[in-house]
DNA sequence: TAAAAATACTCCATAGGTATTTTAT
DNA sequence: ATAAAATACCTATGGAGTATTTTTA
């Protein structure tokens, strides 16, 4: 058994997709596919049911993924304090990442970090994900966190978090909008969304896309250069915005914003670490296995 | 990270030999030598200090040493757990063991699977390891338990259990005999052995030869055919025995014999289970996960 | 000098890739 | 017709082996 192995597999399980393991894992679909078979030939089982494209995991599938998920933990535990004894886990750590992740993910991990690894002095730079890889390329920081749609060569990534943007609207404004829609009712509704460029709105155009639909179909009513800025202009203004759900949950809980569901239409994105080829080791790597557990 | 070689680690650890887990193993010392570099360069640290022959776990080993043995039981459970997803758990299982296995090992094991899986009906054969594989290429059994010696092509073996071989006299007898004696010693003492053929008297004759002693040259009062006759015979003799750990547990813990423990010239064996090539899974499988577990 | 570990090399199995086909919606 | 999974085929790397050298007790 070998643990990449396993993740492949934790990554179709979770994601229910061949394709989308793929994407995360940033391998080909038949290596995927390759891997599940060996697997379900070591075990003489079937792990997901195919009905087609939809997959299902099997009573078996649901087994191994349990235990699955127990020894990744383990091997993450294993390299976590492996490191702790290579490093001195003293000196900088120069970290950069894009917005909504410097905004909504990371603050809390920077906290329980600085906490248990005082003698470490973080830096964190805040750019887009391109500006990030960048500065990455260039040594001025040494680890990123970014939204890993682009896969530039000489970088490695390894799967993070995941993220959804949903649309919101203001509770308490004239809007009438219903609790679900379709994707051909978004052009004619007044939108806030980010700026040109940013990851965010690179999500929402590809999403649209498989619909048929393009950016330039819809009705925005302005572009805004945060999150912060479009939740607080929602608050005052009749229209929809779409932001990542982990910037909302405060107003979600104080039902100040609400979700409306694009049916059939999600706006999903993987948030990945970020490194230079060949940089194993060290502090990177462990504020990566601390911020994984 | 692969599982193998955790394995390769574990068994080199534990026997602070390279050599002793390529036997323990079935592969050569140099894959082992290259695993144990592979796991060095993957952690960028040492995992044994090397004075020469001698080799010792340094701090990373010790960690890696423990998450190891954690990872590895998960491995097993989860062989085991898929296992019975697989099997129906029912019907009949034949194995063969060879002496001490059967009398000193096996019995606590087959009491503790009969109650957790008492729609199997269980067998066991008696024999020399010879016979057992006999058996087993023959399809009289499903699985064997053997001490690992001599492997047989077409076979594959597991490793189950360590055994070692203690010298034993009476603590009541007129024999005087110091707690350690030298191997040089041996020739010189009464002994009691098991019958040529055995296992046991195999291991005993090529520890001798180490130190360039011919079992010939012992002076064997008497050859038993099982090491319970030869425990008996040392009660009511002024003589000394050579056995398995395994069987006096009782008679140490007792009082009645005692260890002489023979400087530098351990008596070594492994047990193991042997299968027929490329007969995975099953029942015997699930008993060889059990019996490990 | 003998025993253990390390190195050198050769070979094959496997993991990974790209291109393509099959299948189900 | 389209999108996902499976298959075919090729390549490169890594793991295993044998033979040999180095090291140290």
């Amino acid at each position: 058994m070998n643990d990449f192995r396993l993740k492949v597999f934790q990554s179709v399980a979770r994601n229910l997709s061949f394709t989308k393991a793929a994407r995360e894992l940033c391998v080909s679909q038949p290596a995927i596919t390759k891997h599940v078979q060996e697997l379900e030939a070591a075990y003489g089982m079937r792990l997901f049911e195919r009905q087609g494209s939809r997959i299902a995991l099997t009573d078996a599938g649901r087994l191994l993924l349990e235990h699955c998920e127990h020894i990744l933990d383990d091997y993450r535990h294993l390299e976590f304090e492996m490191n702790l004894l290579r490093n001195r886990c003293a000196g900088e750590l120069r970290l950069g990442a894009s917005t909504t992740i410097a905004q909504y993910v990371l603050p809390p991990v920077l906290a329980r970090f600085t906490r248990r690894f005082p003698q470490v002095h973080l830096s964190l730079l805040n750019g887009n994900s391109r500006e990030v890889e960048i500065a990455l390329q260039e040594g001025r920081i040494d680890l990123g966190l970014v939204e890993g749609i682009h896969r530039q060569p000489g970088l490695k990534y390894t799967p993070f978090l995941q993220d959804e943007l949903v649309a919101v609207v203001s509770t308490r404004g004239k809007l009438r909008v219903p609790e679900e829609i379709m994707p051909g009712d978004l052009p004619r509704l007044p939108l806030v969304l980010r700026e040109k460029g940013s990851g965010t709105l690179d999500v929402i155009g590809r999403a649209l896309e498989e619909h048929g639909i393009k950016l330039s179909d819809l009705h925005v009513l302005m572009h805004l250069g945060s999150t912060e800025s479009i939740k607080l202009f929602l608050e005052h203004a009749d229209c929809m915005g779409i932001v990542s759900v982990r910037s909302i949950s405060r107003e979600l809980a104080e039902g100040r914003l609400r979700v409306v569901e694009v049916e059939s239409m999600p706006m999903h994105r993987d948030f990945c670490f970020v490194r230079l080829q060949g940089q194993e080791g060290g502090l990177a790597q462990t504020f990566e296995l601390f911020a994984m557990s």
